[in-house]
DNA sequence: ACCCCACATAATGTCGACATTCGACAGTTG
DNA sequence: CAACTGTCGAATGTCGACATTATGTGGGGT
């Protein structure tokens, strides 16, 4: 199976990436350069630099002179993650809480309300989509592009453990509910419980994902 | 010139973490592959790995199918990595303010004091040296990888701005106080109150080099 | 039976060369 | 004179092969 055109290493992020997801790749496990060259009809070095990138970003984890294998978060590691999600989030969120005007909000609240339906049809793309939508929309006011930048690494980590279980860590209702919690907190314009709260709410989620893992 | 063993990524990267540090090569400059491979004496595939490590970690920007440049930080870039660095650091140390013994803390206000000696000195490497010190002092108690990871990140950044004002940016009565308020803050045991003022701490120092830097 | 060591295998680390693409300059055209 | 275009040099992207190192295996010794 060959690829079509531009940079090869974008290519194999994606690849690797959707192995990843569809679970192709199992955690721990070693992923082989020459494979990947094989499968993928390119030579090994743009599977180098992929596989480097993805180090990087915490989905891979790389030994010297071994090779690279599948990241195998620990249960410790999973819950720091989302702690430190909650407390960038946290802190982009507050920072931009007079930014919400209440179309902004109103939009929000429909989003979560979507959401609980799209959890209740068991539409996992869907739901995952606007998940993702709302949390964005969340971030729009936050300019520190230092910030943006962390979270959107520990996302893309986070984001294939989520998709793994999502079914199994809130209701539908509470999927709302947990959502509309924060758009009434930035209603109410108080910075530091809003903070307090988007970090609790990451907290949960951590511990709420690794009790399904084992 | 020649280099002596092991992984050579490692020693690319050393080599060009110093040129950074000595200003050999400057902000913006566009660094050859072909250039470092004939001075190193070596290939220009450890060379690709090793500015591939560097890009991820803030230190040169990369530009596909043209090349890597040194980072160029804009005033605002600065900032938002001051003010990320606080936040990281603002919760990990408030997290862990109840593990300090009050031996850990006289040996901290004894390191401010010489950090002041230092400083009144010039002796900029044994200060920068103490300050990172004191700062893994503070950091020994958060257990928290992921907010230890993009912390040390973050630090490599920083650490080369302030390795070329720190004589400019605070008096050696500053950087002493400004320490032994942080230690005072744990004395009283309020994490609210600790994270709010490491923040203010990092804004400021942000604020400072910015007005250095033009 | 267990441990140690040497060897074979296979993967990563590195290399030099080729293919492709970018950026600059010169020449042309309106 | 300005703007566009074609060409050329140089740097990056990719390749296949070789060098080096880790891992597993089997034989010999205690």
């Amino acid at each position: 199976m060959a690829i079509e055109r531009s940079t090869y290493k974008d290519h194999v992020i994606k690849h690797i990436y959707n192995g990843l997801q569809e679970n192709r790749f199992r955690a721990g496990e070693k992923i082989l350069e020459s494979h990947l060259a094989k499968d993928l009809g390119i030579s090994r070095a743009p599977i180098r630099e992929a596989m480097a990138d993805m180090v990087s970003a915490g989905l891979l984890e790389y030994r010297p002179q071994v090779g690279n294998f599948v990241a195998a978060l620990s249960a410790k590691e999973i819950i720091d993650s989302y702690v430190a999600r909650g407390v960038l989030e946290g802190f982009a969120i507050s920072q931009g809480i007079n930014n919400f005007s209440n179309k902004d909000l109103l939009r929000l609240e429909e989003m979560a309300h979507q959401m609980e339906q799209f959890a209740r049809q068991d539409q996992r793309k869907a739901l995952i989509d606007i998940g993702q939508e709302f949390h964005e929309e969340l971030f729009r006011h936050c300019t520190n592009s230092q910030v943006v930048l962390f979270t959107k690494q520990l996302s893309l980590k986070l984001h294939l453990l989520f998709y793994k279980h999502w079914a199994n860590v809130y209701t539908p209702e509470e999927i709302r509910d947990r959502h509309l919690e924060i758009i009434a907190m930035i209603r109410k314009k108080d910075p530091v419980k809003l903070e307090q709260l988007i970090r609790q709410h990451y907290i949960d989620t951590g511990h709420k994902i690794v009790e399904q893992e084992n």
